[in-house]
RNA sequence: CGGAGAGUAGUUCAAUUGGCUAGAAUGCGUGUUUUGGGAACACGAGGUUGCAGGUUCGAGUCCUGUCUCUCCGACCA
């Protein structure tokens, strides 16, 4: 990609009533733009950091056999209405409006309930079991008040499996499969040493739900943590019983600030009666069918990695969700034989499929390049300029570190 | 939803007690110079001071309403 053709632009000052850290310096590298509180678009480069987070659980759910499928954004009232969740009373965060006849209909916020619907025309025979679907949603959420950036906004894209088991042991045995997955993703992007297994409040079936916490000063919750034993307790139910109960010692938890980027939940048999989800066992009996939702928060997942890695010059990005692997920069677009070097440099990466953002503006100053470079993050730098091709290349730096060597078209890759 | 604060150029901010043609930086445009860390100079464009109403000889400034944004709290299945 040429930045040169890129729209979006870095800019040196951002508006004053965005305060986090995690929008600051998307906005500033030009990820994405602010529409109004909580609600962000994203722009070409910041779509793509999207992407690579989509990808990396998109992999990891396929594993466990989940299958991707896309549900509706307009939500039935009858629905909820069974699950008592249609009440503003119980579920605050709804968007609602109605069809031109008056019919209301909701905007998805979750989509437990029509999920769970639509597999009574699925789902009729234990032979019909188990089925794991997931999606990638636009989740649209009336927070009273939106905040910390991207991470907890009104519209925000989710990733949300549900899995329809015969049995709890079944069931059981699919939500641990899917526990190690969760766990996988979150050390390919690159947060697997921050990111904890919680225990936290689990509602009526379970005793406990599980999260995935990130340390971060941007979060919002609180845990206790044992990083030896690589598990957490949410604040909202750390009682000594609780610690006792998980064979943990009080005195050498660690109380942390920690953003939740994930979440399983066992909802046994309960919505499937709700919801009227009954299957017919080989012997002939009605069942209802063991539910278990998943959700990993795609867009809250790049504000996390934005707030975890960056330094006082700009973002640092893993390079498993980086925009791009390289930034190629023509340093000297005036001379002649610098701009025939970088142009051969970005023609090698293209004819070889790897990622290549190429700064080839030739109106723009030295300082801004790097800068804007350092900004943007990508994980390694490319400078061709007079310099580095009288001293024999290519100058290769990463973004994390300050040494940089020179090397040749060949060595790049 | 409770409490607090703020809306002036694309952006960041000024503007004395209510008083001159609402300024500066940055960004943007043109030109000259410059070239390894957001370069220098010159010229230029850019505003219904969030919106509506009111008080006044006179309102960015005071009053009323309204919209929006931010922060703290509550909430976050």
């Amino acid at each position: 990609m040429r930045y040169s053709k890129l729209f979006s632009k870095t800019r040196k000052d951002i508006p004053s009533d965005e305060v986090s850290k995690n929008a600051q310096l998307l906005i500033k590298a030009g990820f994405v733009n602010k529409e109004m509180a909580g609600v962000y678009a994203y722009l070409p480069l910041g779509l793509r950091v999207i992407e690579k987070i989509k990808q990396i659980v998109r992999e990891e759910m396929n594993k466990v056999g989940g299958l991707e499928f896309i549900m509706t954004s307009l939500q039935r009232k009858e629905l909820w209405e069974k699950t008592d969740r249609w009440n503003d009373e119980n579920v605050d965060v709804w968007f609602k409006s109605k069809l031109k006849n008056d019919t209301e209909v909701g905007f998805g916020w979750s989509h437990e309930e029509p999920i769970t619907d639509m597999m009574r025309s699925f789902i009729k025979s234990y032979k019909d079991l188990p089925v794991y679907v997931y999606q990638f949603q636009t989740k649209l959420r009336n927070e009273l008040r939106a905040k910390s950036g991207i991470m907890r906004g009104r519209e925000f894209v989710m990733n949300d499996m549900y899995s329809f088991s015969l049995s709890n042991e079944a069931h059981e045995e699919f939500y641990n499969k899917t526990k190690d997955a969760y766990l996988n993703s979150f050390k390919r992007l690159g947060l697997g040493d921050d990111t904890f297994f919680t225990f936290a409040s689990g509602g009526a079936f379970t005793q406990f739900s599980h999260e995935f916490q990130t340390i971060t000063d941007a979060g919002e919750d609180i845990v206790y943590l044992d990083r030896e034993k690589q598990i957490a307790i949410n604040e909202e139910v750390y009682t000594t019983e609780v610690v006792n109960q998980l064979g943990l010692n009080r005195d050498t938890l660690e109380k942390v600030k920690t953003a939740e980027v994930g979440n399983i939940f066992s909802f046994g048999s309960t919505k499937s009666e709700q919801l009227d989800l009954y299957f017919t066992d080989n012997e002939g009996n009605s069942k209802p069918v063991i539910l278990g939702s998943y959700g990993i928060g795609i867009t809250r997942v790049m504000g996390v990695i934005v707030e975890k890695f960056s330094d006082d010059k700009g973002i640092i990005w893993p390079e498993s969700v980086a925009p791009y692997k390289y930034h190629l920069i023509n340093l000297n677009p005036e001379d002649s034989n610098v701009t025939a070097k970088a142009e051969e440099v970005y023609k090698y990466l293209s004819d070889n499929n790897i990622e290549v953002l190429f700064d080839d503006r030739v109106d723009v100053s030295i300082g801004e390049k790097l800068n804007d470079s350092d900004l943007i993050g990508l994980p390694i730098r490319l400078v061709v300029s007079v310099r580095s091709i009288e001293k024999g290349g290519i100058e290769l730096k990463r973004r994390d570190s300050k040494e940089f060597k020179i090397v040749e078209l060949k060595d790049i890759v």
